[in-house]
This record gives C-alpha cells, sequence and structure tokens, in this order.
RNA sequence: GGAGCGGUAGUUCAGUUGGUUAGAAUAUCGGCCUGUCACGCCGAGGGUCGCGGGUUCGAGUCCCGUCCGCUCCGCCA
C-alpha cells in the first residue's frame, strides 16, 4: 500500500484505496457525515466518514479536533455532483475513509499554518516548525534545495570535486569580525569559525585538485540585514588553469542552467560586462540595478566656474563629484513634501542636501525651470546642463555635490528610491558582471591602503615593483556577478606567486612577521608550484531569495536568527555553566557591573 | 555605536484631547446547523496595554530610561 501526502492526490487516483498522513486541518459534522480536512505542506485532502462505515471510525472520528496528527485509509471517489469546489487542489476528489487512526494530538498552536490572517515575523520565527508547515514556507525551501542540486548537478558534470573544510579554523583579524570558539586543549587559544573557505580552496588548487566546490557554510560577527546573517551558505567555486574569462562563462553556463530548469526563464548569452568605473560614474554603485533606466551624469565640468560653491567647490576637487539624476515626468509625479522626503533620504548616506530643477517648460528656458537653486546659475551653465541630460518638460533633476563617495552613494540609493516608488523598473531579471574593479582603495579616514576585494587578488601588474609603484592605479583581476542590484557572487584569479603575495601585504602595510604569522602556511604552500588559479563565490541564501521573490534572506533559511543574532526558536546565545568554563581556561563569566 | 517605525487578548489589530468596566476580528470552549471546505448562527471565557521609573486627582495615551522586533546608516577584506 502506497502513502500519499495531501496535496499530492489527483483525479487519477480516483477508485484506488491510498492512505494519507497529515495534521487535521477542519472538522465538521453535518448531515450524518463527519468531515476532516487534512493539510500536508503542499495542501489539502477532505476525507469524508461516510454512514456506512463502522461505530468505531465513527467514535474515532468525533474525538478529533483542529492539530490531530492523523492516519486514514479510504478510497478516492469523485465528489458527488453540486459539492465540488476549486479551493484547495483537492477540491474535485475526496477520500471516503475506511480507517482512521491517531497519530498524535496537539495543542492548540498559537496560530494556524494555513490561516489567512498574516502572523508577524516575530511570533513565526519563534514557532518556526509550525511556519515552516505554511505550504509556502515549504515551497521555499523545497525550491533551495532544487536550487542546490542543481548547480551540484551542473558542477559535477563538469568534472568538480566537492571537498569540505575545516569549519574549525585559524582567526584571520582582518575583514569582518570572527566568530571564536576556545579551545580546551590550548586554554587562552582560539579557533575562528571560517568567512569562507578562501584560503583552503587556494591550497587544494596548490594541491593538484584542479576544480573544487562546496556548498560551504559563513560566518561574520557583524550586524545583520534583511541580505545578511551571520552564518550564511555560499557556492564555493575554485579552479586551476582557467581564466577570469573561461571562469565568467562557466558560471554563465550554469546560471543560465539554474534559471532555465527552475524558472524557466532564458537569460542572455552572454551577460552584460561593464567595467567598475563605467558603473560608478553611470550609476554611483558598482552593483547597479539595471532594470531602472535611471542614471547619473556628470556635470562638474559645466559648473566649476561658477558663484554657486555648493557646485563649484566639489567640482574644482579631485576627490569631488557633481551628478545629476534626470526623472522622466519626475516634476509632475513629486509633491514638495515627497521632494523634502527624499532629501531626508539622502541625508542619511551624507549628503548635505538636495538640489533639484523642476522643469515645467523646457521651451521657455529659465522661465520655464522651477528651483531654489536658479539663481546661482548662470543662463548657459543652465542651458548646457538640461542639455547634457536632455531635459524635457515635465521632468524633475536632483543634483549632488560633495566628495565623490557621498555624491556616489546618495545618489545611488536616491536612484533605487526612485526606481521603486515611482516603478520605473523594467524587465525581470538583470544579470551583470562587473570587472576591472582597483586593487587597492584608500581608509576612508584617508589612511592605509584597504584591498577592494580581498589581499590574494591578482593584481593587474608586470611586477612587484610597478604594484609598489602606484597601488592606487593598480586594477584587479576579479569580477563580480551582480543581478538587479544584489553582488550574487564575487571573485577573481588569485596570486599564485610569493612575491607578488608579498608586495601585496606590503602595500597593505602587512609587516612580513605579521604575515608569516596570519598567513605563514599560504605563503610556504605557494612555493611550491603554485598552478595559476582563480574562483568564485556565489551567496545561496541571496541567490534563492531573489528567485522566490522573498523580501529577505531569512524567508529561505529554515532557522534563521534576528537582527540581533538571536535564535528566537532555541533562545541561543545563552549563558553556560561556570564549570563549562573552567575547561575552557576562561575563568569567569563577565558579571555585570553597577556603575554609581 | 546611530536613525526611523513598532510592541495592547493565543493571533492580527483599533483605542480620539489623559477621564466610566480597554474593544473588534479571528482563535479557544459550549450549543445549534443534513455536503462543509476562510462555512454559517447563538453564547461564554480570555488582558502584567513589553519592562522600570516619573508627571497627574487620574496614564494604554504625556515624559525619562531600558529590553525586544523590523528597516536603514556605520560595519560586512
Amino acid at each position: 500500500m502506497r502513502t500519499y501526502y495531501c496535496g499530492e492526490l489527483r483525479e487519477s487516483h480516483i477508485g484506488k484505496k491510498v492512505t494519507v498522513c497529515g495534521w487535521v486541518h477542519y472538522r465538521r459534522d453535518l448531515g450524518g457525515l463527519i468531515f476532516l480536512e487534512i493539510r500536508d505542506r503542499t495542501g489539502l485532502i477532505q476525507t469524508v466518514f461516510a454512514p456506512e462505515a463502522s461505530a468505531d471510525l465513527f467514535a474515532t472520528a468525533e474525538k478529533i479536533r483542529k492539530e490531530y496528527v492523523v492516519r486514514i485509509l479510504g478510497e478516492v471517489r469523485k465528489r458527488p455532483a453540486g459539492t465540488e469546489n476549486e479551493i484547495s487542489p483537492t477540491g474535485k476528489i475526496e477520500l471516503v475513509a475506511s480507517e482512521l487512526e491517531i497519530l498524535n494530538a496537539s495543542e492548540p498552536p498559537p496560530f494556524y499554518p494555513d490561516e489567512h490572517q498574516t502572523v508577524s515575523e516575530e511570533v513565526r520565527l519563534r514557532y518556526r516548525y509550525l511556519d515552516l508547515r505554511r505550504p509556502d514556507t515549504f515551497q521555499r525551501l523545497k525550491f533551495r534545495t532544487e536550487l542546490v542540486r542543481i548547480l551540484r548537478e551542473f558542477l559535477d558534470n563538469h568534472g568538480f570535486l566537492d571537498i569540505e573544510t575545516p569549519i574549525l579554523t585559524k582567526a584571520t583579524p582582518e575583514g569582518a569580525r570572527d566568530y571564536l570558539v576556545p579551545s580546551r586543549t590550548y586554554p587562552g587559544s582560539f579557533f575562528a569559525l571560517p568567512q569562507s573557505p578562501q584560503l583552503f580552496k587556494q591550497l587544494l588548487m596548490i594541491a593538484g585538485i584542479d576544480r573544487y566546490y562546496q556548498i560551504a557554510r559563513c560566518f561574520r560577527d557583524e550586524d545583520l540585514r534583511a541580505d545578511r546573517q551571520p552564518e550564511f551558505t555560499q557556492l564555493d567555486i575554485e579552479t586551476s588553469f582557467l581564466d577570469e574569462n573561461a571562469i565568467m562563462e562557466l558560471m554563465e553556463d550554469m546560471v543560465r542552467k539554474l534559471f532555465l530548469e527552475l524558472l524557466k526563464v532564458e537569460l542572455p548569452n552572454p551577460f552584460l560586462r561593464m567595467s567598475y568605473q563605467e558603473a560608478m560614474n553611470r550609476f554611483g554603485i558598482d552593483r547597479p540595478d539595471l532594470r531602472n533606466p535611471l542614471e547619473l551624469v556628470e556635470i562638474a565640468d559645466l559648473v566649476k566656474n561658477v558663484e554657486f560653491k555648493v557646485f563649484a567647490g566639489p567640482a574644482l576637487d579631485p576627490e569631488g563629484r557633481v551628478a545629476v539624476i534626470r526623472v522622466p515626468n519626475g516634476g509632475e509625479r513629486l509633491s514638495r513634501k515627497e521632494i523634502d522626503d527624499y532629501t531626508n533620504f539622502v541625508s542619511l548616506f551624507g549628503a548635505k542636501g538636495l538640489a533639484y530643477v523642476k522643469v515645467n517648460n523646457r521651451a521657455e528656458g529659465r522661465e520655464g525651470l522651477q528651483s531654489p537653486i536658479l539663481k546661482f546659475l548662470p543662463d548657459d551653465v543652465i542651458e548646457a546642463i538640461l542639455d547634457r541630460v536632455q531635459a524635457q518638460t515635465g521632468d524633475i533633476l536632483f543634483f549632488g555635490a560633495d566628495k565623490a563617495r557621498v555624491v556616489n552613494d546618495s545618489l545611488s540609493a536616491l536612484r533605487n528610491k526612485l526606481g521603486q516608488d515611482l516603478g520605473l523598473l523594467q524587465g525581470q531579471w538583470k544579470f551583470l558582471w562587473v570587472v576591472d574593479f582597483p586593487m587597492f582603495q584608500r581608509d576612508p579616514t584617508g589612511g592605509h591602503w584597504q584591498p577592494v576585494h580581498h589581499p590574494f587578488t591578482m593584481p593587474l601588474a608586470e611586477s612587484p615593483i610597478e604594484l609598489e609603484r602606484d597601488p592606487g592605479a593598480c586594477s584587479s583581476i576579479a569580477y563580480d556577478m551582480v543581478l538587479n542590484g544584489t553582488e550574487l557572487g564575487g571573485g577573481s584569479i588569485r596570486i599564485h606567486k610569493a612575491d607578488i603575495q608579498q608586495a601585496v601585504f606590503r602595500v597593505l602595510g602587512i609587516t612580513e612577521e605579521q604575515a608569516k604569522l596570519k598567513f605563514g602556511f599560504l605563503l610556504d604552500a605557494l612555493k611550491f608550484g603554485c598552478p595559476p588559479h582563480g574562483g568564485i563565490a556565489f551567496g545561496i541564501d541571496r541567490l534563492a531569495m531573489l528567485m522566490t521573490g522573498s523580501a529577505s534572506i531569512r524567508d529561505v533559511i529554515a532557522f534563521p536568527k534576528t537582527q540581533t543574532a538571536f535564535c528566537p526558536l532555541t533562545s541561543a546565545p545563552s549563558t553556560v555553566e561556570p564549570e563549562q568554563l573552567r575547561e575552557l581556561g576562561i575563568r569567569t563569566r563577565l558579571e555585570k557591573t553597577e556603575v554609581i
């Protein structure tokens, strides 16, 4: 005998005897019949206890209320004329019960998994096991299973080896904050949970593995966001001997296959590529959402000689930027209050204000415009700006003038918000490779060089000497895959020669001694014939989030944490017994001290 | 570390200018209903208004502090 789950019953089962297991979702006695509607992950099945059934069966059925777990044996039949409905997936058929077994009872749950009423995420996470019974939550996890299966299948077919790397590993103070695990056998010493398997996968290349992948859990002790959890899953990939183009082509094939099989969507071949510089110039961000038609237009050259210091200052500053976003028909659609709200919004990103010009009538020149800043600008400059952005009647122009970083941060955020608010997004899946990243950037305080990607990325430099002569001018062989404004994956060709690796460390201000201490094992390994290699890592959670149309990464993780990195289900983290701490060589838990 | 929004019945929410016994829907429990399927009808029970302090004759409402949730900034090589 076969066990079918609710929702899997189809009209083709009519006339067959089947067993259904699931939760009773609804019970009703009517007309000498007892109806038990059974719910399982994908839907509902109506069971009927007919008058001809045994007294025992009826007695058992009468005991049942909602949230019993039951097994019912019965025969599938078409529902009698006039009683069909299309609400449940099995609305046209029903199961006439001949046996019923109560497998377990349940207290009334805090919410019913099938209730149409919305439930707060707080409660859903507290009772995640009930939330996961909901068909849509279940579907997202099932989707994720399929997603990983297709990625594995692709990589398996291309000769990749799935190799696990340590979860207990070495702390690397660079980058994100580590999660630390105290060592019992070396009191005072700590393991770190991996932020990524980066160094291990490079060692695997030195080991001759050639093609490696791993569905890798990664940990970063930083504050959370809708798309950031303290532990998350990466598809981690590394290959030897392939150059960046070969890697990007292979990864495109993988993603195209994924979208074709899972969403029946055909993605372009090849994906669009854009340099980091172009992305920053046109969108102010290195992961632009290309569904959004708005762009930043540079006008520093037009305003560098005007009296208006707000524009002229940044225009003459080598680190400054003056840019405009033209919103077609925005002048008519945006009220004064909405513009004020946008001004507030950009101030979050450090902008001191948000100058705007409404183009009420393009033909009338200055007279046809409306703006608080017009009086500071001469006619020819106004005309030149309007010309450059191809302003038309009804448009509104938003200006950013400040340090380039501030203009880029605020206008790119404004661009996203305008795109959302005004419904400007076009198309559904806009993929993009961003390439030609700079190798280094200055610390925001203007001090040290920092790696844009990570310190193992191959710089585009002939020699260590050239690299160190002008680090700011050096780009790297790195590539990010961007989807709809989200960085899905990032990778690079890695350094496979010790002298270049050491030069990069020198630029970053890492002394030979520090490098030896932190990465000595990698530097040693690089001496033993490391093949040229490179790879990439994809955020599986983000990918699943985007593909399922979820608002948060939490929706595609079975047991996620809240914004304070707390698990509402298990109440982790929690205090531990003093004895446990003693064994670990940790003297005592810090108590809160009252300060008077 | 910072900003915004929120926290009232099991759940989702309303609660006016500070003023009688804090409401609705749903869920729960009891009754009714001869094909229900978000059934319907009648009735009942159910509250630490997140927590602590303050102002006031009187606080769900005002003030201060604090905790929790969400979004964002910083942070995330």
